[in-house]
DNA sequence: CTTTAAGCGAGACGGTACGTCACGTCTTTGC
DNA sequence: GCAAAGACGTGACGTACCGTCTCGCTTAAAG
């Protein structure tokens, strides 16, 4: 009743438990990649965490908010994007797009509903989502491109956010279309052609 | 669906109802619009096409396979994605591209939804739904590319198919991801760029 | 049904309703004097108790299993057949054979039909039906009789239990034959007969 | 297409196939046996039959007017309630309910419970059912009742009628109460004193 | 050391929609 | 013009989950 001394919220009552929270996201992401997005049920985390479903309830406001939240925290296992180094950036380009493509197809069709799901109930879901996992990537490939810029192996004209849009757009469009396979190394060609034109003009 | 009858089988017992058929497949398309996928309900649809629920399960095995048969047969009416002709194409494809960015953020999301919901059961449906909006699309964009290169405003050496499958996959992205407006135009100057590149350089 | 709550089980999670079983039970009773045994919907006293239709099938296996407990727990209004004492035995229970004829064909059969529909189902209801409708009757008629022997009216040598059974089958087929009307009174002519003659004979 | 030449209805068209009424009342017959009344559908009735749907309904209004004739045109077997013939009459009549209750027990619960389903939808059923079963067994009891009569072993002042209605009720009780087995025996009992007190009386 | 305030597992609750079954009717083609 | 075939509108069935609401039981801070 009394002020509190802590200098955030007094907090009195018994604290949540992390271990309950904790067995909640992991098997919501369990299940998520089991069974996909639509055939997980909220009941069903409950019983694999050995939680009463009210407090799943108590803390997320909806399936869609739970298995975001297991995305979002990593209990998803998302495949690591790394960007390989080689002499040649056209090379290490190809080689992370193939990998995102096949990455994507495999598990990340869930992972991209979900977030469309999520992200029409829970407006703030999208952007957590995006911060997650498009900005570091977009930070990656901008730095790989940015030290090929500075070995003289693109044209510092062309700007290289829009190199990685594009990019992304491709590796987006490739794992949703399941287009035929040359679709990375076409798209490829376009974007190197684009980026020593500049080269080659300035 | 669409059994093709056979002129040989004599065909017995009452024929199917077309009006019936014609009846579901409106008002699962109005309540798509309506409402939105996840919010349509067979039941709804049953109600809104005067019909016996039944009759819906009699010819369809599940929600997605009646919505998705309403979007393959024209039901759902889709913006027609016309390309202009103007003198300059990449004009041209500047206006197409943010139409198409525009009308897939409206009604299209629904579209994916469906297309992913409904492959996800019936794989074959993906195929049709690719049949009818991927390809007419990239014939009409083919033939515009080529009409340019015959006018000499893009390199004969670049492989226009390329081209058009980049020009997919940012509409695609750009609907999707909801990026700030530039993606459009940023990317249509780098594969303008590949495009002139090769023009230049031959 | 009415599992006993045993001292030693903690009984955990929330507790049956007992306000929903009352609701459930009541409009069951109310809906099977309204329409008939056949008329019955789960969903309808489901709709009448305001009460989801699971709650329902969480406690009873079928329709017959709700209506037949409805019945034993005196939901169902049951016409009273009280035995009238007057001097005279034999007036009284013509009385009482007439008022269980009207009431069994009115109500009855249904309880009847309801019974049997149960016993198919479920062997131990048509026992707990005779407990609950057949027996007390039973005691009733003879306690009757036994005073009307001590009175000297019946003859001591007769086996009053037997005279019991033949008054109740007398009702119950009266009830369902829809006979003409005599049956009950030559009926009792016979079994007054067969009583009074051990009395003179004795 | 010509006029019929036979003097009574001229008769156009393709006459009722008496084949297929057959086969529809031997298919309900046969499947009344294995399943049971309410598990008999039409469907199964027509699929059994080698017979069209329509084909029932444009004879029999209902399932249970089909199952009803089925019953009434012997299509279902009845075991045969021959009354014996010795010289003691009781024996025969005990010989006679024993057979009845268990003859009912077994087969005639559906045969009521059919007789009580169509009655409730078509009133001329129940005198139907009524003139097959019922009367022609009062017939036969009578009969040997009265023999007995004239033969002295019953009083001739009791009306014979009232006992055969006896008679039937405990038949009819027997079967449905499946109530221990010296209800026939006692019965018997009351009604043979009544009989011979009578006949001492007189 | 007692009270008070949550959090917890369990599980019943009112609902909505599902997909199935059977009813009795309607509408074809074939005999 | 009846028969077999089989689609139709209707409506109840029993199931699966949703998100909410108690229970009795911890658990810890406040008094």
């Amino acid at each position: 009743m009394s002020a509190a001394t802590a200098p955030g919220v007094p907090k009195r009552g018994r604290p949540r438990d992390e271990r309950a929270r904790t067995a909640i996201l992991s098997a919501a992401a369990s299940l998520l990649a089991d069974r996909g997005y639509e055939r997980v049920t909220v009941e069903g985390i409950a019983a694999v965490a050995g939680v009463g479903k009210q407090t799943i309830y108590r803390w997320w406001p909806s399936k869609a908010a739970v298995i975001g939240e297991a995305i979002l925290e990593d209990f998803v296992v998302v495949p690591d994007l790394l960007l390989p180094r080689t002499l040649d950036v056209w090379d290490d380009l190809e080689t992370w797009l193939r990998r995102g493509e096949d990455g994507f197809r495999g598990y990340s069709g869930d992972v991209i509903r979900v977030s469309a799901a999520v992200s029409s109930e829970d407006a703030s879901m999208l952007a957590r989502m995006t911060a997650k996992f498009a900005e570091p990537t977009r930070a990656l490939l901008l730095a790989r491109l940015r030290e090929a810029v500075d070995a003289g192996q693109i044209n510092d004209t062309i700007k290289l956010d829009t190199i990685v849009t594009l990019l992304q757009a491709v590796v987006s469009y490739a794992s949703l279309s399941r287009a035929n396979d040359n679709v990375v190394t076409d798209a490829l060609t376009v974007i190197r052609s684009a980026a020593e034109n500049h080269l080659r003009a300035g």
